[in-house]
DNA sequence: TTATTACCCTAGTAATCCTATAGGGATTAA
DNA sequence: TTAATCCCTATAGGATTACTAGGGTAATAA
């Protein structure tokens, strides 16, 4: 299960590009649009911001805007900085990977080679949409 | 991440299912064998007797068996049985659903929409592989 | 019947994670 | 200067995880 991190973190970023200007964003406006706690909602922010998701503007008239094109970022990168691997499995994970204590030898597991099934088409369907696409309403509702 | 309970479960199913005469197996045979804490093991494997994937023999000889054939038990089952859900959220769930209490309509959540995307090809995935595939060590390695 | 084997059940518990809340410090525009 | 805003740390209650402990119950072989 996504952690509600995740799922505020996804919803203030698409807030964010959707803003047609360029004007930074306030958290505790998006914390009031979106139905976030506004202090929970900074702490998330601001770990957005450290991993390079986010840029900042301190004082009045401040806030949150988007570094890069939101076109350019993959929701593989925000699942990671918010979530951290997308594997369900330590043993299956690319960027996250761990050896398991039992389980002598991957290559014969059943257990890794049904969870490198899932986590292939995950990263696919999180590869496949950008912060853009979310923003917009989602690329493949085409009727 | 997928619970030790779910992962030890799956691999306690396999090595039952890659047994091939119909004898019961008994869990101290497969704790051993696939290095799990012989009493949580006990647990797993009551529980799957109770959710109708296993049944149990009493006794001296007796042991876990596998009440259907292997072919016919989707993995979706499994870990349906074990780990709950297999969406990242309530609100995209087919078996457990819940309404979200932010997020005022589904069909406009960006979330939402992307998270069905990603519980759709979970759900194929473990769709087309059943127990059977697991214990003969995966249908997609056909080299 | 008796001993053995193995399933069945209940409780508890240390560790970790989640979801915030609280309180302030630093920075900036006006 | 003042108000708005981000920045940072600490902490706390609750839930979950991953077991462990300790037995009770039923079936079987001898």
């Amino acid at each position: 299960m996504l952690s509600k991190k995740t799922k505020y973190g996804i919803k203030a970023l698409a807030y964010i590009a959707k803003q047609t200007d360029k004007k930074p964003v306030q958290t505790s406006e998006i914390a009031k649009s979106e139905m976030i706690s506004h202090k929970f909602l900074e702490s998330i922010l601001l770990l957005l911001k450290n991993a390079g998701l986010l840029g900042a503007k301190k004082g009045k008239g401040g806030g949150y805007y988007l570094i890069k094109d939101p076109a350019e970022i993959k929701m593989t990168q925000v699942i990671r900085v918010l979530e951290g691997p997308i594997a369900m499995l330590p043993c299956v994970s690319l960027n996250y990977y761990e050896k398991c204590e039992d389980c002598p030898d991957e290559k014969t597991c059943s257990v890794n080679s049904l969870m490198l099934q899932v986590r292939d088409s995950a990263l696919k369907v999180l590869g496949d949409n950008s912060l853009a696409d979310l923003a917009s309403g989602g690329k493949l509702f085409t009727d």
